[in-house]
DNA sequence: ATCGCTTTTTGCCAAATGGCAAATGTTTTC
DNA sequence: GAAAACATTTGCCATTTGGCAAAAAGCGAT
């Protein structure tokens, strides 16, 4: 919880009532290894944050292969759609890759936290654009490199995932072959 | 103008003097092929619509290339930064790939607008996060498939640039050389 | 129609990656 | 600690892509 508290301070000021209000419609909850957070087409109820562990982003594309999109990791909020008042249905899996600790929040307690803190919109807002605006930079260098430059990009960028993240879900998220991937790394040594 | 009123009007509802405000507020400008409309570096002044042309947006790699990160076609918003207020200097570049018409807006009028329409700020936020999302699921989509498989979805998704924008500039932009690109669309012939 | 310039295609060969299956290594379970 | 289950590495070869340079095609100005 203080984790999320730590978190949204970053991004604008919050004074103790707010604070307290926050803290005391948040609830901590655990999701156990290979469990899902998000399945593609199930409505999706609550927001959440995440506090320990990493999950996975994948879907399946026409081919019927997982792809992982990307990686969310210790201090990152999952929402779901735009706005709470929408109905959310993703289309793709959050999976968890080790086991996972959030912090949710259901739709109507986060309508009354937005409904009473002002400027909690614009916090929530700025969030989202910053990650939105990293994933597509990251994405976007990735395919301009070759097999060995995306996953020294990648230990680089996240080096606290590369040991807890099975290679062949980050040879998926790199866009290669897990085989050549493993190639790579011996190559790199 | 009309075009980008007609834009608007999708994602929310206006009533005729908040239509004449913006109306009153928007300047038609010309930007000729291969000029930039913004530098890496050079600080954004103004909120654009894109109602003509495509517009290419690139950045350079530390190996000195230039990277196509994206097109803009007709009817995108090109917005600097999240917030008006906010001085936005971009790290990439935006160029005319053909003689482009856009409706601009100077911050202090769109923060005009922004003051005396309510909603206007939720309906930019809906369509700034539309695109992004757009952006990374084909970012990631691209990463997954092969140049064939690339280009083929390129001309589905975007069959009005397939010919106006220079092979060069797809090639970059799916992350393939242009020479291969060629023999790729030689062998789907 | 011709010249000059830019864009696209092509040939040649090298390098990178994919596909598949077996071997090896690691972790979990009983 | 052995067996089973899972993850990673490796070998082998086919395919794809890259790099470079020359040729061909396209385009605009005169």
């Amino acid at each position: 919880m203080e984790k999320f508290i730590d978190y949204i301070l970053q991004f604008g000021n919050l004074n103790k009532q707010q604070i307290d209000l926050i803290r005391s419609k948040g609830a901590e909850i655990e999701i156990c290894k290979d469990e899902y957070y998000w399945e593609a087409g199930k409505t999706v109820k609550q927001i959440g944050f995440l506090t320990d562990g990493v999950i996975r982003v994948f879907y399946y594309n026409n081919k019927g292969e997982e792809i992982t999109r990307y990686f969310i990791d210790e201090n990152h909020l999952i929402l779901s759609g735009n706005t709470v008042d929408e109905v959310y249905t993703p289309s793709e899996y959050l999976s968890a890759i080790t086991d996972c600790t959030l912090v949710v929040f259901t739709k109507k307690d986060w309508k009354e936290i937005l409904d009473t803190i002002i400027g909690w919109d614009a916090i929530v807002q700025k969030i989202v654009t910053k990650h939105h605006s990293e994933k597509i930079t990251r994405r976007s260098e990735l395919i301009s490199q070759d097999g060995t430059e995306r996953y020294l990009d990648f230990i680089q960028k996240f080096p606290t995932l590369v040991n807890r993240v099975p290679l062949s879900y980050i040879a998926s998220y790199l866009g290669i072959t897990q085989s050549s991937l493993s190639r790579i790394r011996k190559n790199i040594r």
